[in-house]
Parts: C-alpha cells; structure tokens; sequence
DNA sequence: CACTTAATGCAAGCCATCCTGCGTTAAGGT
DNA sequence: ACCTTAACGCAGGATGGCTTGCATTAAGTG
C-alpha cells in the first residue's frame, strides 16, 4: 500500500472536464430546487445540464454523491450569523433565518439529502463536516455572549444552538407540523430562559 | 360522484386475508429491524411472509405505505410516560426512553421513513396523527407539573416536548453525531432552566 | 502541428422494482 | 353441500436506475 503514486497521472482541470463539472452541479441544483429531492433522478440532470448520462454516473456515482457535491458547491453562503450586541436578538435572527432557509424547496432537500445519506459512512462523515462548520460560525453569538457576561462561560455553545435549530430542522425533515412565523422567537425565549419562570 | 355504494361489496375480514395481512406486517417489522429502512424491498417482505409479491403490492401499493401500516400496528406500545411527581426526573426519564428507542435499527427505521413520506400529503397526515398521539400522551408530564405549581399556568406542553425531544431526533436522523448517555438529562436541564444562569 | 490519453458520447444490456391478465383458492352466504 | 366472488398465486412484461465496451472528442505536451 504505497500512498505516493508511481505515475503521476496527468489530470485536466482546465476546459472542458471543469465545464461539465460545472453545468451537472448547476443542474443539480435546478431540480434540486423547482422538483424536489424525491425526483431528482441522473437522467434528468444529465438532460439539463446538456451531459450524457454515462459521465455524470462516472464522475460521482450516485445520486447521493451528486446531491452533497452541490451542496458543498452551491450553497456555500450559509446561514448569515448576526452580531448586534444582545444574545436574544441574535439568536431569534439566526432562527429566523434558518426557519426561511428550510422553508425554501432547496432548503429542505437539503435536509431531507442529509437524513437519507447518513447510511453511507462516507456520506455522513461529509455531511457531518458541513454541518459542523454552519455550527462553528454560529458559535460566534454564544460565545460573543459569554464574553459580555450575558452567559454563564461554561454555557455549551453546541448543545445551545442544538436546541435552537433542531426543533426547526424536525419540523421540516417530518413535515408534519408547518414552522410558525413566531416559532423562531418562542423558541430563543425558551432556550434563554427555560420553562420555569423565575425572574 | 356517489359518495355511497351502491353494492356492498362483501368484504372478508375473516381467515386468509387476516392471516396474510398479520404475516406481512410482521415481516415488514422483523426486516425493519434486521436489514434497515434502506434494504426493506417489497420482495424480501413478502418471501419473509411466505406470501407472493403481488399480494402486497396490491394491499399496500408501496413501501412506504406498507411501512407505516406495520409501524401504526407493531410499534404501538410506544414510549412510557413517567409520573414520579417531579417534572424533572418525568422528562429526564422520558428523553432517555426516547434517547433508547431511538439507538434501536427499529426506532431510527421509523424516524428515518417518516421523514421520507412527508412528500406524499396522505402519508404525511397518517404520520401526523402518529407524533401526535405520543405527544398528546408524554404532554401528560407537562400539565401534571403545571398542577403541581411547577410550571407556569402557560406552559406550551407541546412546545416543550418539541424542545427536548427534536435534538434527539435529528442527531438519529442525521446521525452525524452519536447520542452520549447524559444527553437526555443535559437536555432536560437545558429546556427547564434556559441557559442563563438565574438561582 | 502532431501525439498521447483523459474525458465524454453512444449503444447495448443487466437488474430490481413494479404492474397486468388470467387461472386458482377459499371465505361467506344460501 | 353448493354457489358466488374476494383474495391470492403465477407468469409474463414494462419501466427506470445503473453498468459496460467501444468509438470519438479535445486537453495537455513536446
């Protein structure tokens, strides 16, 4: 198993692999969008994106794969983290935010992907970093907050926006019950303060 | 349009059909927990069940129709609903019985395809009314402590178990990070006393 | 410009899922 | 015991996702 390679096979970013590359992803993010993740199907991507079907199975494999390289690509902007000196405020701006996020058809395929791919351990390890990072950013608010001394400095920052997102992220992973548009700001109330009232 | 009918079609409730349907959703339940949600084919169900593929794709239709009717039926126990008399321990315990249910093949099986129907409008009420009845029964815990004067009068019970509950259904969901064994109490915490730190 | 070879296109085929028509079995009524 | 017919089994076939072999195109190099 020697890690090095012997032939250094001679790639090709430049021209036409990196416009396929680019017109599939694109396309992928197309249906991703106006169909849904139910019926994205190669065939129809290979369609859009002007691409035979052989390639994109050739270059990515599966539809799993597909679906997290656009991701990975595509929507890179994120969740913006706001930062205006008051934790509640930030907090119920991120929810907010993330609550449109998922209620957009992109949003939720994106979950949706996340849920069905965590089979593969590949796959989640991916899914995984994504993730991480979107919760690294917004730890920013937590431990901003520490620092002004609205928190306690053993708050766990993770745990905290867990708590926050996730009721969103269920929401629409089961669709089973619509996200209110005062949900987000119940919601951060709940996180900082808890059920019991004591002020 | 006639919402009647005319010829009362003599339905047979009775010996084989029931036999069969008990066989079928049996083995739907049994591959569920053996194979995953991923490998559950109409085909391994019904050799399972001694029963030809056809029979179930005319009683059920699909997969995921199939799979939901073996949940509402097998799964039906659900999960226990404490009452030691303190809100505290009721929800530590509940959220670890979920926390539990949720580590098994089955329980993370039926997270995982609910989240998959909830394209379809029908599958998705069916799996409404399902959540619904858990929470209405774990709610019990909720109003037992608002008489106790442990929780305000206002407390949202559904609001509440959605808290402690939907971080532990999307880390099964999502599955990129595993549910430590004192989550369910940190959670529990968490949701009863906010993050600020006020005692 | 000529050459090597990734990368793509095209066509054929495989496989599992799912459907359809028809004959057979057995449940429920007489 | 007999009849009617709902429910089932069986065989064949359509569909869609996915793979494979081979020809073609064009990127990178001398």
């Amino acid at each position: 198993m020697t890690e090095e390679e012997p032939e250094p096979v001679r790639r090709r970013p430049g021209g036409r692999a990196a416009r396929v590359r680019q017109a599939v992803l694109a396309a992928a993010m197309e249906v991703l969008a106006e169909e849904g993740i139910a019926r994205l199907s190669i065939a129809e991507v290979a369609a859009r994106a002007g691409v035979n079907e052989t390639t994109v199975y050739r270059r990515w494999g599966s539809r799993e794969k597909l679906v997290l390289d656009a991701m990975l690509v595509g929507s890179d902007e994120g969740i913006p983290v706001p930062d205006t000196g008051d934790v509640r405020t930030d907090l119920a701006a991120f929810a907010r935010a993330l609550a449109e996020y998922l209620a957009t058809p992109t949003g939720r395929s994106v979950a949706r992907e996340a849920s069905l791919s965590s089979e593969d351990p590949d796959l989640a390890a991916a899914w995984h970093t994504f993730w991480q990072s979107r919760l690294d950013q917004a730890g920013a608010i937590i431990s901003r907050a520490v620092e002004r001394g609205e928190l306690p400095a053993d708050t766990d920052a993770a745990l905290a926006l867990e708590l926050l997102c996730s009721p969103l992220q269920t929401r629409s992973l089961l669709g089973h019950r619509p996200i209110e548009p005062d949900l987000p700001e119940r919601l951060t109330d709940l996180v900082l303060d808890g059920l019991k009232e004591k002020r």
